[in-house]
DNA sequence: GTATATATGCTCTTAATGAGTATATATAGC
DNA sequence: GCTATATATACTCATTAAGAGCATATATAC
């Protein structure tokens, strides 16, 4: 019961060494819709390799893109470490992806293309979403017919058939689309393509993992707040959500939300509109910053399908 | 505005090897407890180095934990990667970690130590759970006092003054106790040590992680099941589930989630036990198996503090 | 029978969520 | 002043999920 397991490998295995490399999805919201920081046009994001003398791996990620972009870091998190074993030169090639947040700012206006340029099906906001859904569905119930086990997984995941949309799921989506050979990096086929752009190596799979892990963060805790600037409108901090959730709020409900939990504090000062009424600024309240629940105020999509 | 960055560092930047090594976290259930399998006197986890030919990193750990201890591995993923500055030789040391489940199987009663030896406040089930979690928050009060920010971090995380008990937040938990100098790894000033094993270097962190993302992950995947025998009676599926969740749930609340969702088919089985009636046999039905919800049958906790 | 455990059927309260209607307030431009 | 535009609020209401309790069959061993 409590005996210990025999050390699975000889003493005697040599060590491998491996490459290994930082890669950064760095995401700001510009124009109402979160954008990523990126190379070779569109194609690759930021990386650099393990230095060292870097105590840790995320110590290691923020000094390099600070100094390098002298851009400051929000909320940061580890995404995944993947394997890479074309590599060749007889060893491995390890890659660590993170995500971090940048403040909204005109200053780096630099760099960056719109995270649904690379998944188009992903922004409800947009009412082409639907038309693309439709089309996605279609293609989907080509691939999995006669099977139905994987339709089913199709329509859970792409909210059809009476699902429900979950915007969380887009890792998943992006999963079931390549399994399908629909998008760019595994059209083995010459199948018609959907539409969005592509990426090197699997880097749009790890797109889509920080689109789903920023989906579901900023649900429970504060993490929007470093994505904005200090002080901001109840409805800029709305469209925040909305551009990163993909989809639409119910205004009223979000700020019975953000007011019951005391999320934010109001500030003496107000927005300077083209027209309209100014809009009262507000700021992060970080008392209650441990937790927080900012979803639960959705306003309903069309059907698929 | 899609102007790409410039490459953050120069070419001539010469790679960095690293040595890498792949952490299991086997989990398996005996006993009504989750347990996990262990080396050195449950103080390490079974480990090996990333060899060339693995393709990929989770193909590489699955093949030499069956291949060393005859296992199969259940629902698999990947947890946490870190790396570890003070192993010298001039290299770093990169360790990718990974959780996996194993079927309840009385033949390996290998190696096995209960996850809440090392986290004794994380099972409600346990009445003394309360009266420790007392002892925790009057330490924790001490060593908040004067500091509103840290004290409302500490409620929210441990369920005091009025907070709700989330089990999802064991690692955020284990971290405030590393922070407030109560577990042995970081406990610089030797005042009193709560109870609970530890582990060598980091683990109990990483295997806090494995807790917490195993309580995210039962909760809409239908990865219990992975721990569970083919063939099991409701109510040891109910208890795989408190196990996990470290809490009782209602009976009658908890049947009606799985069958409203179809999640199980009975067989024709009954189970044969000691005294009373004997238990209807049931069986996963993959048909539901993308999406599933089993938690939302909690029983109410005693109040802590 | 009796003890024990499985299995099931209801009811009820509370709270969260989703959704709608209405209206007051502050600016710019005419 | 009036209009267009946008912010900001105050309510109400229906539906559902979650939490909690009560009661009662049913099947086995002893």
């Amino acid at each position: 019961m409590i005996r210990d397991l025999e050390p699975l490998l000889p003493a005697s295995a040599q060590p491998v060494l491996c490459e290994t490399e930082l890669v950064a999805v760095l995401v700001c919201i510009s124009h109402n819709t979160p954008h990523i920081l990126t190379l070779e046009h569109g194609r690759s994001f930021p990386s650099g390799p393990l230095m060292v003398e870097h105590r840790s791996l995320q110590k290691g990620m923020r000094n390099w893109v600070e100094r390098q972009t002298g851009l400051k870091l929000g909320h940061t998190e580890q995404l995944y470490t993947f394997a890479d074993p074309r590599h060749g030169h007889g060893h491995q090639m390890v890659r660590i992806s993170y995500m971090a947040f940048i403040r909204e700012n005109s200053e780096h206006a630099l760099a960056a293309h719109s995270i649904y340029d690379y998944f188009p099906w992903e922004d409800r906001r947009d009412p082409a979403s639907t038309t693309l859904l439709h089309t996605i569905a279609g293609r989907l119930r080509l691939w999995a017919s006669g099977n139905a086990q994987r339709w089913q997984r199709c329509a859970t995941v792409f909210g059809l058939d009476g699902h429900h949309w979950n915007d969380e799921l887009s890792l998943q989506r992006y999963e079931l689309l390549w399994e399908a050979g629909l998008v760019a990096e595994s059209n083995w086929q010459n199948t018609p393509l959907l539409p969005g752009l592509s990426m090197v190596r699997d880097y749009r799979r790890i797109l889509a993992t920080a689109l789903s892990r920023m989906r579901a963060k900023i649900r429970y805790t504060p993490a929007v707040f470093d994505l904005l600037p200090q002080q901001f409108t109840l409805l800029q901090l709305q469209q925040a959500m909305e551009s990163l959730a993909g989809r639409f709020m119910h205004k009223q409900n979000f700020r019975r939300l953000v007011q019951q939990q005391k999320l934010v504090s109001r500030t003496a000062e107000y927005d300077s509109p083209v027209q309209g009424r100014p809009a009262q600024l507000y700021q992060f309240a970080p008392e209650m910053a441990e937790h927080c629940y900012l979803a639960g105020a959705k306003l309903p999509l069309p059907a698929i399908s």
